[in-house]
DNA sequence: TATTGTTATACTCTATAACTATA
DNA sequence: TATAGTTATAGAGTATAACAATA
């Protein structure tokens, strides 16, 4: 199989895992994926749409979503009276932490087949892709924050 | 960088690129993915939904959207009076084929920075991780069919 | 009775255009 | 004037439940 069929159907892969691990907390991919991109502290809505690669309007409507189901909320930008930034609530950050935690399982087990010293190769592999292309840490390690709640 | 991290990123990179490759034929990501499944032949409704992970009536409306575009239709399935199979339109056959051909190259874009025998390594753990798996072929090699236009 | 598929309905996700408010 | 964000509107994607037709 040519890397271009492998990586396309690792992407359906991974997805199905994503989606899965996530939706056992009652959200969607991309309320998962915003919560990620703010656990590591507050974002402007700006930002936050240029790492998706979505319309402002888009971002609104998401973190809309999003808190109305509490796990986020709007802070006004002490340093800017136009802009708001998206931090977890206290629940958020709960659920954000064993969410991460639930998708880290799910993934890592699609690596069964795997020793460990392939699976340190592969990772690396993909480190390198990951690093190339500048790929925003949509997903992360470490890095926990304060909710500010 | 963990295992489960490189993965969730690298979803993220492939899904980026995937849907800037498709959006350049006017559709989008899930109507491409439909139209790889049936690019090796006609399938029924109630398989494609199974391999897509998705409910009865959302492939409906995946399908009547694609097909409102000319990209598939149904033909009755001669062996079950009940059944429909999704195939694709002339055109369809023609924009698969190079929406295809262009996914391949802008996926293919994202390895360039590993060497050859980088890049084959990489192939083959995915791969394994792929079957593994049983990943369905929701983006394949070879295998063309004609359309039943 | 079980299976295949559609329809009705509702919610989520996304984009474009027009708008408000602040820089 | 440019930027941050929201609102209005429309279309795409998805799910559940109820239904029709065939096996």
């Amino acid at each position: 199989m040519g890397l271009p069929t492998a990586l396309v159907r690792t992407r359906f892969l991974v997805d199905a895992a994503y989606a899965d691990a996530v939706r056992d907390y009652g959200i969607t991919s991309q309320q998962a994926q915003l919560m990620c991109l703010v656990i590591a502290g507050p974002r402007g809505m700006c930002d936050l749409a240029g790492v998706l690669g979505l319309a402002k309007s888009s971002l609104t409507g998401l973190v809309d979503r999003t808190a109305k189901r509490g796990l986020v909320h709007r802070v006004p930008d002490p340093s800017d009276g136009r802009a708001q930034l998206v931090a977890l609530t206290e629940e958020g950050a709960d659920v954000a932490e064993r969410m991460h935690a639930s998708t880290v399982q799910h993934v890592d087990n699609l690596a069964y087949g795997l020793s460990e010293s392939e699976r340190e190769l592969l990772a690396s592999l993909l480190s390198r892709v990951i690093t190339d292309n500048e790929v925003p840490k949509v997903f992360g390690e470490g890095d926990r924050a304060q909710a500010s709640a």
